[in-house]
DNA sequence: ATGGGCACCTGGCTGC
DNA sequence: TGCAGCCAGGTGCCCA
């Protein structure tokens, strides 16, 4: 599910409730995620304190004293900032315990997610250390997209999908990018123009922006660390809009398949 | 080096 | 009502 925008309004969310706090206890209820979570992490976080929490790409990384802990959310994960006694709920994974009385608990019907525990540099943790640079960062920008682009055959939308390339962009702003852009997601990735480089850029940039600014886009089981949904479904002009006018012009959107994802698009806006 | 396809999972919806 | 089939915000890995 949860791409840039999601993840960063997680981000948000718990933040000020985890910072400074303590972790009185980790429980792990389920280990079987992504990868398996290493057994003993309950005991390596506990005791110690969160320092910062940061974003890199989709990852949610909390600082601790000692180490860092590397979340993602996967296709259909949550993490919320609850009252401890709250009863669990199926797929909910871990909890941990935060000195304030309330928990940080992870839910994730499809167990996509992961979580790890890292001593050292994240950075250079396998997960991180290829990853492209963040999209809302100035390192992202045309002359980055053009030089990225030129010898490459792939569709622009699969290469906006490339987390080697560019980070955080996931289906529904992937579409939505393009759109905005006026650049239909079948061109090879080398036949942008400079122009459609400069232009993708921007739209990247503003899409993720605005998607963040209403707390991102919940389709179907997306909540924030609140519990609530984002808002920016409203704004999509294209994501899961198959047959229905264009926002812009009122042509049929189209929707197509690029490895294996659903692709959406306006025939007439986008060239 | 690049690109394509598969795998990992559960749940919700559609249509027979 | 039941069930098979398809689809879903991601991404690492294997193969050509």
């Amino acid at each position: 599910m949860p791409e840039l925008p999601e993840v960063e309004t997680t981000r948000r969310g718990v933040e000020p409730h985890v910072v400074g706090r303590g972790i009185v206890e980790m429980r792990l209820y389920e280990k079987r995620l992504r990868w398996k979570v290493q057994e003993d992490l309950p005991d390596l976080v506990a005791g110690q304190f969160i320092r910062h929490a940061k974003r890199r790409a989709k990852y949610l990384l909390l600082e601790l004293d000692s180490g860092t802990l590397m979340l993602h959310l996967g296709m259909s994960g949550s993490l919320r900032v609850l009252p401890a006694d709250v009863p669990l709920l199926p797929h909910d994974h871990f909890d941990i315990i935060l000195s304030s009385g309330n928990t940080l608990r992870f839910n994730d019907p499809r167990r996509f997610g992961s979580l790890h525990y890292i001593t050292g540099d994240p950075e250079q943790h396998p997960l991180l250390a290829k990853l492209a640079p963040e999209p809302l960062e100035a390192a992202f920008n045309a002359d980055y997209l053009w030089r990225v682009t030129r010898r490459r055959k792939v569709a622009i939308k699969q290469l906006l999908m490339n987390s080697q390339l560019v980070v955080g962009v996931g289906n529904i702003y992937a579409s939505e990018a393009l759109f905005k852009a006026k650049v239909r997601p079948k061109r090879q990735a080398c036949n942008l123009t400079r122009q459609e480089v400069t232009r993708l850029v921007k739209a990247v940039k503003s899409v993720l922006s605005m998607a963040i600014k209403v707390g991102g886009t919940t389709l179907r089981d997306y909540v924030g660390a609140d519990g609530q949904p984002g808002y920016f479904r409203q704004k999509l002009f294209v994501y899961e809009r198959n047959k229905q006018p264009c926002r812009t012009c009122t042509t049929p959107v189209r929707q197509l398949t690029q490895g294996q994802r659903s692709t959406y698009y306006c025939p007439t806006c986008q060239k």
